[in-house]
DNA sequence: GCCGAAGTGGAACGAATGTTATACAACGGT
DNA sequence: ACCGTTGTATAACATTCGTTCCACTTCGGC
C-alpha cells in the first residue's frame, strides 16, 4: 500500500470547501467542479474521495452538524452556564457559526424531496432538542417532559433569533443577539 | 388587441405551479419544463409570459409573501385577536401555509449569493415586523421600542417552532403548535 | 531496480438546463 | 375577407452538469 495521504483528512478539506462554497454562493454553486477548485484539486480527485455528488453533500451536512456538535464541548462552571453556551452555540454570532447556519439552511431546503436528508435533519433536531433539555434539569429549571418543553421553547427562540440575523446583520448584532438570549434565560 | 388571456391570471397560475414544485421537491426541481408541465403548458408559453427564470423565480417569491400578506386581512373581534391570528398565520399548521414555508426556507437558501433576493427577504421581514409591532401596540402590551422588541420576539418564537414543525410534524401536530403560541402569548 | 497500487490531473461523454427561433392556431379590427 | 397581433407548441442551440475514463506521478515491497 503506497502512497501515504490522510483520506479522512482530504476528505475533510473537500467538505469544508463545500461547506464554503455552500454558505457564501448557495447550494447551487457547489458543482463538483466548483468544490474541487475550491479545495485546491481537481475532479479526478475529487470523485477518488466521494463517489457520488450526493455522498459528498451528505458528508457535508454531517460535518457541519458534528462541527456544532464539537462546539458545545466547551466546558462552563455550572450548569445554567453551560446552557446558556449550548444556546449561544446557535446564534451566528461570528463568521464561523454564521457559515454554519448558512448551510443548514441550505440543507434545509435541500430536504425537500429527499427523505434520507429529511430524516438525518430530524433526528439531529431531536438529539439537540434531548441535549439542551438534559441541561435544563440539570440547572433546576423544569424536570421530566416539563424540560423538553422548556427546550422547545428555547431552541425556537434562539432559532427564531438567528434566522432574523442571517438574513438582517445590520439589526442583529451580536450583541443584540446576545441580549436576546440573556432575556430568554431571565425569563 | 386579439385573443382575450388575463395575463395577469395566467403569470399566478405558472407562479403557482412553480411554487407547488419548489415545495413538493425543492427549488432544483423547479426547471422551466417542470414549471410549464406542472401548470399543463409548454416552455414557449412560460417565456412568453416570464423573459428569465430569474424573472420567474421572483415573482414566485414575491407571490409567497403576498399570499401571507393577504392571510393576515382576515378581521379579528379585538386587537389582540388580531395578533393572535397574524402569528398563526405563520404557524405551518395546513397544507397551504405549510407550502408557503417550504418557499420561503427554499428562498432563504437561495438568498445566499443573490443580493436582490437577500434584499427582498429582509425587507419582507422588517415590514412583518413593523406590522407585529403595530399589533402589538394596539393589544395594549407594549408601546414604541418596546412594542418593536416584543415584536421581534414573539416572530422569533414563532419561526423557531415553525422550523421545528416543518421538519419533523410528528412531533408537532397543529394543536401542539396553537398551544405554543398560546403559551407565548399569555406570557 | 522494477512492479503495482494509491493518488492526481485532465479530457471526454451523455444528459439536462436555460434560452432562442420558428411555425402554427386563434381571434379582433378594418 | 383579410391582416396583424397574441398565444401556444415544438425544435434546436450552446452551455453546464455529473460522471467516466485514461494517462501520468509517486511511493512501498520484493
Amino acid at each position: 500500500m503506497p502512497r501515504f495521504v490522510d483520506v479522512e483528512e482530504r476528505r475533510v478539506e473537500l467538505t469544508d470547501a463545500a461547506a464554503r462554497l455552500i454558505a457564501r454562493a448557495g447550494i447551487g454553486a457547489a458543482t463538483m467542479r466548483e468544490v474541487a477548485a475550491e479545495a485546491g484539486l481537481s475532479t479526478g480527485s475529487l470523485t477518488h474521495y466521494f463517489a457520488d455528488k450526493r455522498e459528498l453533500l451528505l458528508c457535508t451536512f454531517q460535518a457541519s452538524l458534528s462541527g456544532r456538535r464539537s462546539q458545545r464541548a466547551e466546558r462552563a462552571p455550572d450548569a445554567a452556564s453551560q446552557l446558556r453556551a449550548t444556546l449561544e452555540g446557535a446564534l451566528p454570532v461570528d463568521d464561523d457559526r454564521r457559515r454554519h447556519w448558512m448551510v443548514t439552511v441550505a440543507f434545509c431546503a435541500q430536504a425537500a424531496g429527499d427523505d434520507e436528508l429529511a430524516d438525518a435533519q430530524r433526528d439531529a433536531y431531536r438529539e439537540f432538542r434531548s441535549h439542551v433539555a438534559r441541561q435544563v434539569e440539570r440547572a433546576g429549571i423544569a424536570d421530566g417532559d416539563r424540560a423538553v418543553v422548556v427546550a422547545e421553547r428555547f431552541i425556537a427562540a434562539v432559532d427564531g433569533v438567528a434566522i432574523q440575523a442571517l438574513f438582517d446583520p445590520e439589526s442583529w448584532p451580536a450583541e443584540r443577539q446576545l441580549a436576546a438570549l440573556d432575556d430568554l434565560l431571565r425569563a
